[in-house]
RNA sequence: GGGCGGUUAGCUCAGUUGGUUAGAGCGCUACGUUGACAUCGUAGAGGUCAUUGGUUCGAAUCCAUUACCGCCCA
C-alpha cells in the first residue's frame, strides 16, 4: 500500500470518482435483475432551477438510501429528471428576448416555443449537472423531462380519459389572475406580502333617502362598478332595519339590495360589506348563496372594462385614485384610514394577483381523492415523520377542484378543439381529421398535471396500452419519495391520486419529508434575503462529503435545520479525522511489513479487540434500525461517535501500544484493524461517498476497476455484541481517565511521569489492571504501578479517586495541594449524600416497593450499596 | 380566524414504550506539539428541562392551562 498524503485533496478526489463512477456505469439499473428492486424517483427540479442548499439535503438523503440499498443487495435505481416549469421558463425566455427587442407576440406561438426549446438545450437543466458534483448515484440512462415525447403522451392520455369520465370540466370561476403574464396561477404559486394601503369609508345612501346611509369600508373602491349588494351581519343591531331594503350605489347610480350574511364580521371596518362577486373570492361565495349577479369589471391586463363607465381603459390603480376624488366631490367619502394588509403576489412574476372571473379547466377531485385517503389511512403509504398525515388528511377532506389550465404557450397544450360553427367540443389525443373546421384551445396545462404522473410516466407509461411494460412491472411502485413538506398537496397527494387511478397501485411506500433549511436566525433561505450560501462554493471550500455529512447530521427527523456555512466544519473535521485514521493504519501496515523488527503471526484477541468488535456490531445494529426508521441524523451521529470516540480515541490508542508490545504478531494485528476499518468505511459510504472511495482504493490497490459502492454493506452479528466485555473495558477506561484527572487536578501535566498505587481486594480488578498495566502506563505516562490491599499502607502524600472495588492513588511528594483535594472530596461527599437521600426516600416508600417493578427496586438497592461504600471511602480520605 | 408543531447548557440540538446524579457538537477555561490527526489531544466549568396545575410510587417524557415562537391554510 502507498502511504497517504498528509492532507486529503478532496477536490481532485471528487472529480476523479465522479468520472470513474459514470464511466463504469455502476449505477445503471436493469429491469430483468434477479435482485429485489429498490426505486426512488427524484422530485424533478425546475428546468430553470439552480442548486440551493435545500437540494443538497434532499438529494443526499436520496443518495444515502440508494447507496445503502445497493450495497445491501438490492437492484437500486434512482431516476433523475427535470420538469418544464411553465410560467418560470416562459418568463425567463421572454425576458431574454425582450433584451433583443423581441416580444413573444411578434414571434408567434410556434416560433416562440422553438426559442424556448433552444434555451432549454443551451441553459436548461443546469441543476442536474450541478447534482453530478454532489456524487448522486443516479441512473443517468433514465433521465427524463416532463415534455419528453412519452411523458407528453401520458399527459394527453390522462386529460382525455378524465374528460371522458366526466372528471375534467370547464367552469367560470374566480381564479388567481396574474395580470403581468396574463395567466391563472395556483394558490401555491402565490406569496403574501404586507402592504400599506388605505381603507376608504364610503356612504351608500338608502334608496330614496337623503340622509340615511350605510357606511362601507373598503380597500378597493375601484371595484364598486361590480358591486351587486351590501351585506351586513343578521345579528348586527345597527343595520338590522336595512336588511331587505335597497341602497344607491354611488357614481354608478344603481340600486342594489342589502342582504344579511353570517360571514360579515361585525367588528371589522364598519361592519357592512360591499359585495363584488367577480373580484373577491369571499364575495363570490356570498353571491352564490344569495343568487347574485356577477359583474366582471376588469380586463385581462387589469384595466377597467365597459362597466367602468368613464373610467373604461384606465388601470385599476389610476381608477382607485380617480374614483376616490369623485366620491369626495359627491360627498360620499367619509374618511380614509391607513390600512396594512397582506396582498397576494405572484411568486414567479412579482405582479399583484387579481381575483378574476374566467373560464378555466378543472379536475373534479373529491371522487379521485377517496382511494388516496384510504391509502394513507391504512398505512399502505407511510409518512416520515408521521405528523404530516394530519396535514394530508386535513387537505384531502377539504378538497377544492384543481384548476389546471394556464394561459401560457410553454407546456402541454390542452387536447381540446372547438368546432368553429357548432361550438361542439372535441377532446382526443389526436387532432380531428377535418382540422380546418376546428380551433384548438390555446391554453396549456399546469406543470403539476405532468408531475403527478411522474412515478410511472418516467418508466414509459403512456396510457392503458402499455401499462404492463417491462420497466413498469419491475420498478413500480417505487419505494421511497424524499421531498419537502411544502408540496404535500401540490405534488405528493396528487401523485398518490394519479397512481391509484392509473396504475391501480400506490406510487411509493414511504414518503420522507426532509427538513427545511433556514439561516441561523431561523429565516427561510431566499434569494432576495441573500442568506443562502452558494452550495457549490461551500462544496469547494469544505468538500462535498463535509457538506453532505453536516446537513444530515444537523437535520433531525421532522424539524427544521438552522444552518450557516461555518457549521460545515463539523463535516470537514470528521473527514479529516477519518482520513488520518486511514493514514495511520497504512503507515503502520507499511512499517510492520518493511522491517525485520516485526513479523506476522497469529494473535489472540484481547479485551480491547473484543470490545471494539462489540461496539462496532452494536453500532451496525443501530445503523440498520435508524436507516429503517428514517432517523438519518441518528445514523450519522452513531457513526460519528463510534469512529471518533471508540475507534480513534481508544482503539487506535491501544493499537499503538499493542503493536509495539506484540512485535511477533504485529502483522496480524494491523491487518485485523484494517479489515475492521474497511467495514467502517462501508457503513460510512452512503453519506460520504468520496473519502470512503478514496480510502477503500488505498487499502485495495489490486481492485482498481471496482468500487466501495458495490461492496456488501456489513451486517451486524449479534454474537459479537457482549455487554460484559463492554462493561469491563469501560472500567479500564475509567481507570485511565481517573489517573489523567488526578494529574490535571493537581496541576501535573500529562507529560510528567509519576507513580500510581492501586488499592483493591478484588482479584478480577487486579487481574484486569495487571493485564493492561503497560497500556495504563503509556496512556497516562505512569512510571510505576504498585498494588496494596491494606488502606493503612497507602502513602500519606497522595491524591485519591474512589471507584467500585478500587481506589487509585497518585503519589507525588510535595506537589499536592491537600486543601484543594479536601475541598473537592468534600464536594463529592455532599453530592453523594444528596443522591443517597433520594435513593433512601424511594426505598423507604412502601408504595414504591409495592408498585415499582422488581428490576427497578433491585437497581435502587444496588445503587444504595455502591453509594454507601463510596461515601465511606471518601470520608476516610478526608482524615488525611 | 382554523389546523399543525416547538420552548432542554452561552449557541445549535439529542433524549424513540414514564425509572440516567438529564447528554452531544460548537463556544468557554486550564494544560499539551510523544510518529495518524492543532481541521488535534487531555481534563474542566456550565441546566429549577418555558409557566402553573394534574395523573403516578416515580414526569424533561403522559394530560390540562397560560405565555412566547414558528409553519401551513383562509
Amino acid at each position: 500500500m502507498l502511504d497517504l498524503p498528509k492532507i486529503y485533496n478532496y477536490r481532485n478526489s471528487e472529480k476523479h470518482w465522479i468520472n470513474f463512477w459514470e464511466e463504469k456505469k455502476f449505477y445503471y439499473s436493469k429491469p430483468n435483475s434477479s435482485k429485489e428492486k429498490y426505486v426512488i424517483v427524484i422530485p424533478p427540479p425546475n428546468v430553470t432551477g439552480v442548486l440551493h442548499i435545500g437540494h443538497i439535503l434532499n438529494n443526499t438523503i436520496q443518495d444515502i438510501y440508494t447507496r445503502w440499498k445497493r450495497m445491501s443487495g438490492f437492484e437500486a435505481c434512482w431516476v433523475p429528471g427535470i420538469d418544464h416549469a411553465g410560467i418560470a421558463t416562459q418568463i425567463v425566455v421572454e425576458k431574454d428576448l425582450l433584451k433583443q427587442g423581441i416580444t413573444k407576440e411578434s414571434l408567434g406561438r410556434e416560433e416562440f416555443i422553438k426559442k424556448v426549446w433552444e434555451w432549454k438545450e443551451l441553459k436548461g437543466g443546469h441543476i442536474l449537472k450541478q447534482l453530478r458534483n454532489l456524487g448522486a448515484s443516479v441512473d443517468w440512462s433514465k433521465e427524463r423531462f416532463t415534455l419528453d415525447e412519452n411523458l407528453s403522451k401520458a399527459v394527453k392520455f390522462v386529460f382525455v380519459d378524465l374528460f371522458k369520465k366526466g372528471l375534467i370540466y370547464r367552469g367560470n370561476r374566480i381564479v388567481n389572475w396574474d395580470p403581468k403574464t396574463q395567466t391563472a396561477v395556483s394558490d401555491d404559486e402565490i406569496i403574501f406580502r404586507e402592504k400599506k394601503d388605505k381603507l376608504y369609508y364610503i356612504k351608500y345612501y338608502l334608496a330614496g333617502s337623503e340622509n340615511e346611509f350605510i357606511p362601507i369600508a373598503t380597500a378597493r373602491p375601484e371595484t364598486m362598478f361590480g358591486d351587486v349588494a351590501v351585506a351586513v351581519n343578521p345579528n348586527d343591531d345597527r343595520y338590522k332595519k336595512f336588511i331587505g331594503k335597497k341602497v344607491l350605489l354611488p357614481v354608478v347610480n344603481k340600486e342594489i339590495p342589502v342582504i344579511a350574511d353570517e360571514y360579515v364580521d361585525i367588528e371589522f371596518g364598519t361592519g357592512a360589506l360591499k359585495i363584488t362577486p367577480a373580484h373577491d373570492i369571499n364575495d363570490f361565495e356570498i353571491g352564490k348563496r344569495h343568487n347574485l349577479e356577477i359583474i366582471n369589471v376588469l380586463t385581462k391586463d387589469s384595466k377597467l372594462n365597459e362597466h367602468g363607465l368613464e373610467y373604461e381603459g384606465q388601470d385599476i390603480f389610476v381608477v382607485r385614485k380617480n374614483v376616490t376624488v369623485r366620491l369626495r366631490e359627491l360627498g360620499n367619502l367619509i374618511k380614509e384610514e391607513e390600512y396594512i394588509h397582506n396582498v397576494a403576489i405572484s411568486e414567479k412574476s412579482d405582479a399583484i394577483i387579481e381575483p378574476f372571473m374566467s373560464e378555466q379547466w378543472y379536475v373534479s377531485m373529491s371522487k379521485l381523492a377517496e382511494p388516496a385517503i384510504h391509502a394513507v389511512e391504512s398505512g399502505a403509504i407511510k409518512f416520515h415523520p408521521e405528523k404530516w398525515v394530519k396535514t394530508y388528511m386535513h387537505w384531502m377532506n377539504n378538497l377544492q377542484d384543481w384548476c389546471i389550465s394556464r394561459q401560457l404557450w410553454w407546456g402541454h397544450q390542452i387536447p381540446v378543439w372547438y368546432h368553429k360553427t357548432t361550438g361542439e367540443i372535441y377532446c382526443e389525443t389526436e387532432p380531428p381529421v377535418d382540422s380546418e373546421n376546428w380551433e384548438r384551445d390555446p391554453d396549456v396545462l399546469d406543470t403539476w398535471f405532468s408531475s403527478w404522473l411522474w412515478p410511472f410516466s418516467v418508466f414509459g407509461w403512456t396510457g392503458e396500452e402499455n401499462k404492463n411494460n417491462k420497466d413498469l412491472k419491475f420498478y413500480y411502485p417505487t419505494d421511497l419519495l424524499v421531498t419537502a413538506n411544502e408540496i404535500i398537496y401540490l405534488w405528493v397527494a396528487r401523485m398518490i391520486i394519479a397512481g391509484l387511478e392509473y396504475m391501480h397501485d400506490i406510487p411509493f411506500r414511504d414518503v420522507y419529508f426532509n427538513s427545511i433549511i433556514r439561516d441561523d436566525q431561523g429565516r427561510k433561505m431566499s434569494k432576495s434575503l441573500g442568506n443562502s450560501p452558494e452550495p457549490l462554493d461551500v462544496m469547494d471550500k469544505f468538500g462535498t462529503d463535509a457538506l453532505r455529512f453536516t446537513l444530515v447530521y444537523l437535520a433531525p427527523l421532522g424539524n427544521d435545520v438552522l444552518y450557516n456555512e461555518q457549521s460545515t466544519e463539523i463535516g470537514r473535521n470528521f473527514v479529516t479525522k477519518i482520513w488520518n485514521a486511514g493514514r495511520f493504519l497504512i503507515f503502520n501496515y507499511n512499517k510492520v511489513n518493511s522491517s525485520d523488527d516485526y513479523s506476522y503471526d497469529n494473535y489472540k484477541s484481547d479485551l480491547s479487540d473484543k470490545w471494539i468488535l462489540s461496539r462496532f456490531n452494536s453500532t451496525l445494529q443501530s445503523i440498520d434500525k435508524n436507516l429503517n426508521y428514517y432517523r438519518l441524523n441518528d445514523y450519522t451521529k452513531e457513526l460519528y461517535n463510534f469512529i471518533w470516540s471508540d475507534f480513534c480515541d481508544w482503539y487506535i490508542e491501544f493499537l499503538k501500544i499493542k503493536i509495539e508490545s506484540n512485535r511477533d504478531s504485529a502483522g496480524k494485528i494491523i491487518e485485523d484493524a484494517i479489515s475492521l476499518f474497511i467495514n467502517i468505511l462501508k457503513t460510512l459510504h452512503p453519506v460520504m461517498p468520496f473519502v470512503t472511495e478514496e480510502l477503500w482504493h488505498a487499502f485495495n490497490p489490486d481492485k482498481k476497476d471496482s468500487s466501495i459502492s458495490i461492496q456488501e454493506f456489513p451486517e451486524f452479528d449479534n454474537g459479537e455484541i457482549n455487554e460484559n466485555i463492554e462493561k469491563e473495558f469501560e472500567f479500564l477506561k475509567e481507570i485511565v481517565t481517573s489517573i489523567r484527572n488526578l494529574k490535571a487536578e493537581n496541576g501535573i501535566s500529562l507529560g510528567t511521569s509519576c507513580e500510581i498505587v492501586f488499592l483493591t481486594q478484588n482479584e478480577d480488578v487486579q487481574d484486569l489492571i495487571k493485564e493492561f498495566d503497560d497500556y495504563i502506563k503509556k496512556l497516562c505516562n505512569v512510571s510505576d504501578i504498585k498494588f496494596l490491599d491494606d488502606p493503612d499502607d497507602v502513602p500519606k502524600n497522595s491524591a485519591a479517586s474512589v471507584h467500585k472495588d478500587l481506589e487509585v492513588y497518585l503519589v507525588l511528594e510535595g506537589l499536592i495541594d491537600f486543601a484543594k483535594q479536601n475541598e473537592k472530596i468534600q464536594k463529592e461527599i455532599e453530592n453523594l449524600e444528596k443522591y443517597l437521600d433520594n435513593i433512601n426516600k424511594k426505598l423507604t416508600n412502601e408504595r414504591f416497593l409495592e408498585k415499582a417493578s422488581e428490576e427497578v427496586v433491585e437497581k435502587e438497592r444496588e445503587k444504595r450499596e455502591d453509594t454507601i461504600d463510596k461515601l465511606e471511602k471518601l470520608k476516610q480520605k478526608l482524615e488525611y
